[in-house]
DNA sequence: TTGAAAGCGCTAACAT
DNA sequence: ATGTTAGCGCTTTCAA
């Protein structure tokens, strides 16, 4: 049967000889009376009806739909923080708008001017550049969680909650644990000194270094395999190459492993080696990849609950600052033989 | 200064001491006399304005997001797949509504009737089951582009267009490159048997094996490291275990190779191994991984491009069909001591 | 060219 | 408890 086009409200109150009213009551859980409320459920199934979120949203002001706004989809531990934002919003009756800003702030300022204009219920984001103008989306009364990296600018700082790993210790340990295998010259790569992670993973590197009475070496490259794969060979080609290294995420890591071997060297004999971020490929590697690894899906867990919060107003007015510790994984690529 | 919420187009027009009217007009590049669009650029900039894309979406009847629902966030090929897609989205000015079904038909369902309620202009999907209802979406006229796999119902098929691989011959050319290489008892672990795809890759690797005189043997797992694990430790324990192994994909391979060195094999001297899919990780592993790829990237960026055609009716009335091909990338994984 | 006004499909006052 | 109706913020006729 030809139809003019998609099946609305009215279509539905006229088949169940109701009000819209009364529809709209049925499908929204409000009380009816029995009779007609069974009438307007035949309808609805009779003429296949499917409202239309758009108008809804409208109306009511606000959405079901969560703008996730990250840095890198291709790292794995990315992809298990965006599963646990997911897994809660879809409890919590929302979709996932996700954005990738590839450590863009042009994209990413992109995703949330789109993230503002659908008037989505919140936003979790991995600010790309420290700043990112979050202050537009809380002007709107759009919720904001950061996770992974806080917000650089203190003004900004105020206005988003932020859920992260506590990375100094994370990379100090780290590195005292190449120490104690007897690794005496550790360099750290530690990603892009425009993040705060980086700096974070740099820091805690330093202060373990010094701790120890060894010179720090940190050198600065982007969160991608070849940006590790060239911040390595510079280092190993250097005068004084490092006898061990501190890797600031797996995909540098995954660059760094690629140089060292085709430099000729094997880990574990002429290179200690220590990633951060667990991935699924550091056991197969030979030897398997020690990591410092974060609760990435916890960490996607807890920043959607508390994006929930905030929506239902049910969070402290003052941010809330959650931090999660690191685990260090032992799998061999710090001994040294 | 306190306001009364957002800043509309009122608020706008008031500014500019015009109408709505024409404040719409300047917004959507309409012609407008040099003077007044001055004026409201000038409102536009000093209020802050930033459009309700709910609203306008009610009015036009369209939507500028799509929806992709893909059947796993956390493999590469997926990830690859989805960059292609954001990327040609991007360009057209549309933005992306990332799903994750799991493989599961309900999740998936679930973001098919988000999709709708949404009214998206357009859907890709990787079909979970090989039925879906996406019959509905194109009654309501939303274009549906399937890749990775097929619909598989009959008149479902002719609804969606296709974006595939030849996984047939790709895993013809795997098999055959590992008989070349001296193995003679060659196993398969191609993926669920639900799925198109990994029909197709049992089926290619039979033909091979067939072509060769040899017994075929296929086993059936998940598309993920712990059903590649199992599938992988039942064979090598089995009364004739094979002496190479064709892998049904990525997840899959990092599990089975996982189970090999863990039963305390070695990759080129007691077993033959080749994957379906590259991964970063394949030339790190030891000895690095041998893989036949697919173009994950651009399958992505094909099946973007269909469904721009498909919204903008600049494509064929007739399904199209779209199949690209493998390239085996040798590593020494195949290779025999 | 510009403005006034209708209406996209729904929800929530308000009235009964 | 149900119906009537006024919007949500925008685009797009239709008149001027």
């Amino acid at each position: 049967m030809i139809n003019s086009g998609p099946v609305r409200l009215v279509d539905v109150a006229q088949a169940a000889q109701v009000s819209v009213a009364t529809v709209s009551r049925v499908l929204n859980g409000h009380h009816v009376d029995a009779t007609l409320s069974a009438r307007v459920r035949q309808a609805v199934a009779d003429l296949d009806y499917r409202p239309n979120a758009i108008a809804r949203n409208l109306r009511r002001r606000d959405t079901q739909v969560w703008a996730v706004v990250i840095t890198d989809v291709t790292n794995p531990f990315f992809t298990s923080l965006v599963r646990g934002i997911e897994d809660v919003a879809q409890e919590s009756g929302y979709s996932v708008l996700l954005g990738n800003s590839d450590e863009s702030a042009t994209k990413q300022e992109h995703y949330l001017r789109v993230a503002e204009a659908e008037r989505v219920a919140g936003v979790v984001l991995t600010p790309a550049e420290s700043q990112a103008s979050v202050s537009r989306l809380s002007a709107v009364g759009i919720p904001v969680v950061t996770v992974d990296r806080p917000l650089g600018a203190d003004q900004e700082h105020s206005l988003a909650d932020s859920i992260m790993t506590d990375s100094v210790s994370g990379a100090a340990e780290a590195t005292t644990h190449l120490l104690n295998h007897g690794w005496s010259r550790p360099a750290c790569i530690a990603g892009p000194s425009r993040t705060i992670t980086a700096q974070d993973r740099a820091r805690g590197y330093q202060q373990a270094v010094e701790a120890a009475g060894l010179p720090a070496r940190v050198a600065w490259s982007e969160f991608t395999t070849p940006g590790g794969h060239d911040a390595t060979r510079q280092l190993l080609q250097s005068d004084n190459p490092p006898d061990a290294l501190v890797l600031g995420n797996s995909s540098i890591a995954l660059g760094a492993l690629a140089a060292i071997s085709s430099g000729g060297l094997v880990v574990g004999r002429d290179i200690g080696v220590i990633g951060f971020d667990d991935a699924p490929w550091a056991p197969l590697v030979t030897p398997p990849l020690t990591v410092v690894s974060q609760p990435a899906y916890e960490l996607g867990a807890d920043a959607a609950r508390l994006l929930l919060d905030r929506i239902q107003h049910t969070a402290p007015d003052d941010p809330v600052r959650i931090q999660r510790t690191t685990t260090l994984i032992e799998r061999g690529s710090c001994r040294r033989e």
